[in-house]
DNA sequence: CATGAATGAGCCTTCATTCAT
DNA sequence: AATGAATGAAGGCTCATTCAT
């Protein structure tokens, strides 16, 4: 195997491609990134990535399956000794880790933006937003579910997604979730 | 004058161009959409835009400035008879009415994703997200402005970005809106 | 009138666009230099232009007939009391001072290029290079014509076109036309 | 490969394009010819024109580069056993072979039009115009060298391109360049 | 005379994809 | 597994030209 550049995982040439691609996309969007960038970034050939990933657009879909939160989320929920601080917490800090590189951060947004074009994504933020964010606001308020617990969940969610986006420059991550986690929690 | 179709202000052709290609652009995304698309829909030729615009990207320009939510921040700042409580309504309801419909909210979104590439998108969020969040901070909890008071107007816009993305189907905007805003004021 | 920009002529629209025309087709090729160019330049509309000209072409052509040097040999050859030196000193001052300028020189090139486009140049040329170079020889060498005499005038010609394109730094133009007309009258 | 049209060397592609390019450039100007065109005539696609040469400045740089009269007068230069005499009728007679057919010269006159474009031929010009005939008028003349045997150099290399652009019908090549050498030697 | 609005043809270029090796 | 060669579709942009005023 050729010797490929900028790689962590530099014996898993399929795993290499998405590790490259994941920071091209962040850096140039997923439709402005060609092929060749990647390509070139990785130092292989435009072929081989599309020998492992048949085309331009499963790649993408395969990259921009990692980018969403829904890993952290349904760990952070599989660890069932968690209280309900505990858990906010657990997803809370884990988020703001997994984006607080402006590159995550710009890829999330453009995952999002996805959704309209890849089915696969749109129900996998429905999974999030909808699944998710149900189970969340259970483990967290108890039983019976309400409206308002359900907002409460989506307004946690969202004010994470907002400091990723444009961290606040004097308030550092564990700060804000400190302060925003008390918020929801009352 | 030729006829312009699915225009509302037909009687002035750039105008007729942004807004047909406000439209456009949130079904296929600033990229995808070609500005063949946009004419054919807009009723004039490629040419015209070009002639009007100059170029795409100065085209993509003035739709994301019009997309971006300063109007409504500046506006609501603007009324001095507001309180703290007011301020908040006025741009939340404005905010969700300006997003309610999916097109406008992905609109929203792309254009966020634009910071890396137009500067001048950048700056308008960064006004938005230092300059106007500080003020409303401000006008909401009074001086001395702390990281606490940033943090919880950011965390309404936020909550208020998040809602627009994907609203919940069981909650209305305003019951959310009444519910965000009792979390912050607290 | 409007006040027309960087025009001798001013008080003649026509004659003003084809001064500029010609300084903006030196600077740019005849086919790299668009209209708009040169209506920006003479501070007037592309329309304007097209309703003196008719076309681009037309204005091209225009502007490449005052460019070669048919009205300076012509010139020369109507001063009957000229002897034989007298005529070739005549011509070849003439003619380094009309290319003295490199965007003259530049523009004298590409005209010559364009007989292969508008056979009215061809046909200049033709007159040049075939009818007049006769005459000169006549009127220098004396009858009768042989192939020599026309030979050292298209030496003559083809040697002020030389210097014209890239004049000798440590040789002003006097000096070579005097060396060449001494070459040439042996 | 594709069998390729209209190709001498037709077992190499690159080359092949630059030939098929030359002769529709000849033909159409550099500037009117688009890569559609020798596209077609090589038959190839325009992609692999652009495969191969990146863009259509690049082509045109490569095709003028092979134009201009470098590699004559460096290879007589070379040629350490000629003469004075010899040295003018090496270079002479290639030259006007080189050139003898009119699609050749006027690609000679674009090329010399395209100094203002393109800094590399600008480069070669003022080597070909200064450094080259300076060596030849050592040559030929003897040291020191001094304005009147440069001009002499000048009047020569100008002679050629003016009788390639114009071939007297009467005159023929060879009986041309050798009035033109007597004359040079005197 | 003079202009702005509008158009269409054409061109360079990008880029994902295919194919032979 | 890996690559270079080759292609085609599509897009943005330039620019001469036309038309109504």
């Amino acid at each position: 195997m050729k010797t490929l550049r900028g790689c962590t995982s530099a014996n898993d040439t399929r795993k290499c491609i998405v590790e490259v691609a994941t920071r091209v996309f962040a850096l140039h969007g997923f439709q402005r990134a060609p092929l060749s960038l990647i390509a070139f970034e990785a130092g292989v050939s435009k072929s081989l990535i599309l020998w492992y990933f048949g085309s331009k657009d499963s790649l993408v879909l395969e990259v921009a399956k990692h980018v969403l939160p829904l890993d952290i989320v349904s760990g952070c929920l599989g660890q069932e000794d968690l209280g309900a601080q505990g858990l906010l917490e657990c997803i809370g800090s884990r988020y703001l880790r997994k984006y607080s590189s402006s590159l995550m951060a710009s890829l999330l947004l453009q995952t999002i933006s996805l959704e309209n074009t890849y089915t696969e994504i749109r129900m996998l933020l429905d999974k999030l937003c909808t699944g998710y964010v149900r189970e969340i606001a259970r483990r967290v308020f108890g039983e019976p579910l309400n409206k308002e617990k359900v907002a409460k969940i989506r307004i946690f969610m969202g004010s994470l997604l907002c400091y990723s986006l444009r961290p606040i420059e004097s308030i550092d991550a564990s700060k804000y979730l400190e302060s925003l986690i008390k918020l929801i929690m009352h």
